[in-house]
Order: structure tokens, then sequence, then C-alpha cells
DNA sequence: CGCCAGGGTGACG
DNA sequence: CGTCACCATGGC
């Protein structure tokens, strides 16, 4: 994916009081952290307090990010000022009010991209991202991302941030594959636990990574998109989960009764290397305004 | 209580 | 190829 705009990326430093550490910030002009970091593409971000800070964890970092419109202040841990990171992670160069002008052509999309101001994708690191959605079947967000901070709790490395209680990271991948099944159970991921262990063991015997993520253990062709999308950053592609499915039918007047390339296709064919910005505000839009009523 | 959730698998025809 | 029961769990 090529980019044309010129980008500004300032790095300042701040320091808030009552922290023990200081702040990067990076010129940011688009982004809601609630929408991005509390929604469908990750589970592995929670509130840290009343004042709109969030932390996030990985397999080897934890993030503390807050918005300042319009700057990103954040910092990593423990490894400090990790600025590839952040700039891979929140895609700090994709260019969000031109993407949202072109999705706008679509007036069904344009309604939703208004509505969800400030909503990004994320680019993660590639196994937590496989061990999140293999927790995604059949489930809701909110119990996804409870079972995600149990496996932190029982399976991860704790670290400590200097002011803040210790974090447990996002657990390795050979956290996964050796874990017992009791501490599985323990964080309630159900029938998924076997899934969880038989598909780490795979990465980890595995000489080159798979192609074909469908291949692993408990993913299918919905999950495998999850990943493509929001560790591979392939923009081409969106997943169509059941909230998906159902906006296609009740606002495009789509079929219900096709297969999931159906409708996966038919994503793609129209909204070309934005797919993904198109399903993930869609999705946003669509599930955030079922859920009020 | 029954239904649903960013589904996948395996058995059966 | 298409259909369908089943999987485990908590929130509503």
């Amino acid at each position: 994916m090529r980019y044309t705009t010129a980008m500004v990326i300032e790095r300042l430093k701040v320091k808030p009081k009552n922290f023990l550490f200081s702040l990067n910030k990076t010129y940011l002009p688009d982004f809601d952290p609630e929408l991005t970091l509390m929604g469908g593409q990750t589970f592995s971000w929670k509130p840290l307090s009343s004042e709109g800070f969030f932390l996030g964890i990985t397999q080897t970092k934890a993030i503390i990010a807050k918005y300042k419109r319009p700057y990103l202040l954040w910092q990593t841990f423990p490894n400090r000022d990790d600025f590839k990171f952040i700039e891979e992670y929140f895609r700090i160069k994709d260019d969000l009010s031109k993407i949202k002008t072109q999705l706008s052509q679509d007036p069904i999309v344009g309604k939703a991209v208004a509505q969800t101001p400030g909503l990004r994708l994320l680019k993660q690191p590639f196994y937590e991202t496989v061990f999140s959605f293999l927790l995604s079947s059949n489930r809701n967000i909110k119990l996804i991302r409870k079972s995600v901070w149990l496996l932190a709790k029982i399976l991860g490395r704790a670290i400590k941030i200097p002011g803040i209680a210790q974090v447990h990271l996002f657990p390795t991948t050979e956290a996964v594959a050796s874990a017992r099944y009791s501490q599985l159970k323990e964080a309630k991921v159900g029938f998924r636990a076997k899934f969880l262990k038989l598909t780490a063991r795979a990465i980890l015997s595995a000489r080159q990574p798979t192609r074909d993520l469908t291949a692993y253990p408990g993913i299918g062709p919905k999950i495998a998109d999850c990943i493509e999308v929001f560790a591979l950053g392939n923009t081409y592609v969106t997943p169509v989960d059941v909230w998906v499915k159902r906006l296609l039918v009740e606002l495009y007047g789509l079929p219900d009764n096709k297969h999931y390339l159906f409708y996966k296709k038919w994503l793609s064919n129209r909204f070309g290397y934005l797919t993904a910005y198109a399903g993930q505000h869609l999705y946003e839009w669509y599930r955030g305004r079922s859920r009020a009523k």
C-alpha cells in the first residue's frame, strides 16, 4: 500500500503529574481510542484510569496510550520509546481523512464513517492475533476480552510499570503450547482450549510460517480473514461475521442464504484496497447502532 | 428460562 | 458439494 500524502510525525516528550515515566507525543490528527481499542479488532486493551488512559498488552510489551487531539500520547514497556512499534501498530501513516473521503462515495459507508470518527485500523503482532481470534468463535466481544486478560494473568509474564500495578503480558506461544488444560479452563475459553494448544504447537513445530491460516486447528475462513486484516495488514478483504452479514442483507439487499465467500467477494469487489476500512466502519457503526436500541 | 455471540469441525447424505 | 448438531460460557 502506498501513501502519497506527506505525513507529519512529531516526537515530543511530555511528563504528566503523578506519572513516574514520560510519554511520547506523536501527531495523529484522527483517532478515537474507545472506538479503535475497545471494538472488535483487538481484545488486548482496557481503560486504565478515569483520565482517558488505556493499557494494551502484546507478547513482548505493554503500551500506555491516551489521545489528546491531535496527539497520541504513548509509552512502551519494558523497552521505552519504541516508536517503530507504535508507528506500525497504529498505522500512523494511514491518512484517515483521505480514506474516509474515498469511502464516502458509497452512501451507506459514508453514513457509517460519519458516525464513527477516529476509528482506525490496527496492525497487530501476528501470533497474539491468532490466539485472540481463536477465542472469538461463537462469542461476543466482552467475553473474548475477558478470556484474553485471564490468559495473560494466568500464563503471561509479569512486568512492572512504574507507578502502576504490575502488568501481565499476552502469553507467549510457548506458554500457550505448554499450558495445562486446567489453566485454560480457568480462563473460560471453553471448547477452544484444544484449538489454542494445537495451534500453538503447530506454530512452534513449523519450519516456516503457514501461508494458509485455515490449516491451523480452530481457524476457518472468517477468523483467517480477521488475522489477514488485523495482523497482516491486508486491506483488500474484511471479515464477515454475523453483524456484517446482517447489515449486507438489511442495508444492501443481499440474499441471506449465501456462503461466506459470497459476501466476502462482494465486499472486496465493491471496495477494493479500502475493503478493510469499509468493513470495519460498517461493523462498528452497525453493531453500535443495534446495541443502542 | 431461552437466545445470542467478530465460528469451526466433523458426520452424514 | 450442502446441511446440521455440537462445542462451553456468560450476558441479557
